[in-house]
DNA sequence: TGTACATCAGTGAACGCGCGTTCACTGATGTAC
DNA sequence: TGTACATCAGTGAACGCGCGTTCACTGATGTAC
């Protein structure tokens, strides 16, 4: 409850970048803080110090990439959403075929969320200012959904709201896998059948 | 991000509970605590401090009630599921008919979380070391759901896993009110349609 | 080819702050005699 | 009816700690001449 310690773990091996490499420790912040925050499951009690300190670095060093720690948190939050919208892009193109893409999304997403909780956590169950940048990448994850649900409604012919549609994936999908990795103690069905009843229950269909 | 000043507001006004009356500051550390982790939306960065100047109360009169830090918050979160488990016991009781009782636990379920969004997420959307007892409660909630359900799908001549259908109902539920109180920017469909939508999708009506 | 200098990637000490917890205390109120 | 005392509901000062941030610095490396 009060946070147990949770950067216990410093990284003594890092050595300092060669010169015009200053860059690289930028990312290794980012990498840092994106685990600690998946560790903790949340974003707050995230300190500069504890970021620095898994990186391998004193916590003045943060000031050469980033003006301060609200600054550093942000940068780590879109770093998040551009892993997870990645994840998304590459199970959409395994193939052409809007409902093959659709399974292969939902089974993306999912396993996304359940590898990484306390990431996952933070993109979508804290309430944060996001910077508009970081908007732009969360916008173009849920633009994903509505595409695939725009291409298999009209193969069904089918005349329902794609906009509602989504929002009901998106609302569903979120329910479950936001309980699954919270409640890891509770005997859930496998992801495999709620994402089955999903599809089913919104008639998602291939038609015959 | 890093969080604001949070208990700007002290309570001036509290005067010493007479004697015998003892217990009244421990309710009222609860409540200041509960409303702290509202308005924090996270149960983190809460401190005991933090609780005592809401109180209107000395650090140390808090160690009267509790033996530490993590004490008050666990007592909290079981406070903030008993309000939970009331809410949902009412709506329940408001009539006989199952499908009736079930509109109105949704509409409460949903009225709750986005009235206390931040007592709703600590109460389902963070992974917290229940005590046993607030699993107890925690549990009774589901119950309740569970039974609706069985009560409906037996009123449907519906054979599908009880516990299946209320799993489906919950996750989705959970999921429609965590992002819409996530994410209060996005315009979401109305609370309404979504949980009409949800209950149709699940084929929860009432036989013709 | 040698050297002075600028640049770069950091470090380390210090600051003021809020935190959880401890300890000895205060002052009102009920109770025994 | 008066008084000594126990109990109760707290308070206030102090502690050591980790925090975000600042400041002046270091030492390796590239570059101009």
């Amino acid at each position: 409850m009060a946070s147990p310690t949770i950067d216990s773990t410093v990284a003594h091996t890092r050595q300092r970048s060669a010169r015009g490499e200053g860059e690289q420790l930028r990312t290794d912040l980012l990498v840092a803080a994106a685990d600690l925050i998946a560790e903790h499951g949340s974003v707050d009690g995230i300190s500069l110090r504890a970021i620095a300190r898994r990186t391998g670095v004193s916590p003045t060093a943060v000031y050469r990439h980033f003006s301060d720690h609200t600054e550093l948190l942000q940068a780590s939050v879109r770093h998040c959403w551009e892993s997870f919208l990645r994840v998304l892009e590459d199970a959409r193109d395994g193939g052409d075929d809007a409902f093959e893409s659709f399974d292969r999304c939902g089974f993306a997403y999912a396993a996304f969320a359940l590898e990484n909780p306390g990431q996952y956590r933070v993109l979508f169950s804290h309430h944060i200012d996001l910077e508009a940048e970081t908007s732009v990448v969360a916008n173009a994850t849920f633009m994903i959904l509505v595409e695939l649900v725009q291409r298999m409604l009209r193969a069904c012919d089918d005349d329902r709201s794609t906009h509602f549609v989504a929002v009901q994936v998106h609302t569903w999908i979120h329910g479950i896998v936001d309980l699954s990795s919270s409640h890891p103690d509770v005997e859930w069905p496998s992801i495999d059948s709620q994402l089955l009843g999903l599809r089913q229950s919104l008639g998602l269909e291939r038609p015959a």
